[in-house]
DNA sequence: ATGGTAGAAACTCTA
């Protein structure tokens, strides 16, 4: 199974690259971040033209999350159960005998904001739920934007960003607390190219100077962990005319 | 020096 995760910054804009995208790698699996769109203007029938079954999460505007897959998914849950956020943040699915659950995670503004709080807050609720979850489902992929660099080495500079949002230490800590339910970053199960980021500014031309942060994680449990045969940045949608901000990451598993 | 760009939507917010 090819199972992967991209913040495409509206679906609608992103559509073509999109499709690009699903003939040239062929996942099996997508989980898809800041769809922007609501339920009804959701491009079901372009997906299922290039061989998609979809389930989304939408929203007006913001956020918005989704789930493509080759095999007809079983939504699982939209939203954090016993969460109540009305932001459209989660949505999980079981497809070929794994749970795969989409996230975005709130952005968190600046540090000591409201929406730093909240973004806290909303971590603290994933990890109680994912707990459960890994409990019930020994197959669990949670993909998605987590709008947090792990470590300073997914950072381009981490001096310059010391203390911000996205780097600051009780973010980490938050998302330290979910990776320690129970799973791997399945990027750093291989070794990897030194500076290797999901995520540049559209300012600046941060891109054109590397200068990016690797926020866009594949959480794999332990029996998903032991199937992971690659996990990888692919920049080739960045450089496109009028990306989106995020490069897709690729999961490979060998599940049998 | 607090800039710059992009998306959605509606003259501003979010990232």
């Amino acid at each position: 199974m090819k199972i992967a995760t991209w913040n495409v910054n509206s679906l609608r804009v992103r559509l073509p690259h999109l499709l690009d995208w699903l003939a040239a790698r062929a996942p099996d699996v997508v989980c898809l971040q800041e769809t922007k769109c609501e339920d009804a203007t959701f491009p079901a029938a372009e997906l299922r033209s290039a061989g998609y079954c979809a389930l989304h999460h939408g929203q007006r505007s913001y956020n918005g999350v989704a789930i493509l897959s080759r095999s007809e998914p079983r939504v699982a849950c939209r939203g954090i159960p016993a969460f109540a956020d009305e932001q459209s943040r989660v949505i999980a699915a079981d497809v070929d005998g794994v749970r795969v659950v989409s996230v975005y995670v709130p952005n968190g503004q600046s540090v000591g904001s409201d929406k730093y709080g909240y973004k806290l807050r909303w971590f603290e609720a994933l990890a109680a739920w994912l707990a459960t979850e890994l409990a019930a489902h020994p197959n669990l992929a949670v993909l998605g934007d987590f709008n947090v660099a792990p470590e300073d080495r997914d950072v381009h500079d981490p001096l310059a960003w010391e203390g911000k949002i996205h780097v600051s230490e009780p973010e980490r800590e938050a998302l330290r607390r979910v990776v320690a339910v129970g799973f791997a970053d399945a990027f750093r199960l291989f070794e990897q190219p030194e500076k290797s980021f999901t995520w540049w500014d559209y300012r600046m031309g941060a891109f054109r100077r590397k200068m990016g942060l690797r926020i866009d994680l594949a959480l794999l449990s332990p029996a998903l962990a032991g199937a992971c045969r690659s996990c990888t940045i692919d920049l080739a949608p960045r450089k496109l005319e009028r990306p989106s901000d995020h490069a897709p990451v690729l999961c490979e598993l060998a599940l049998g």
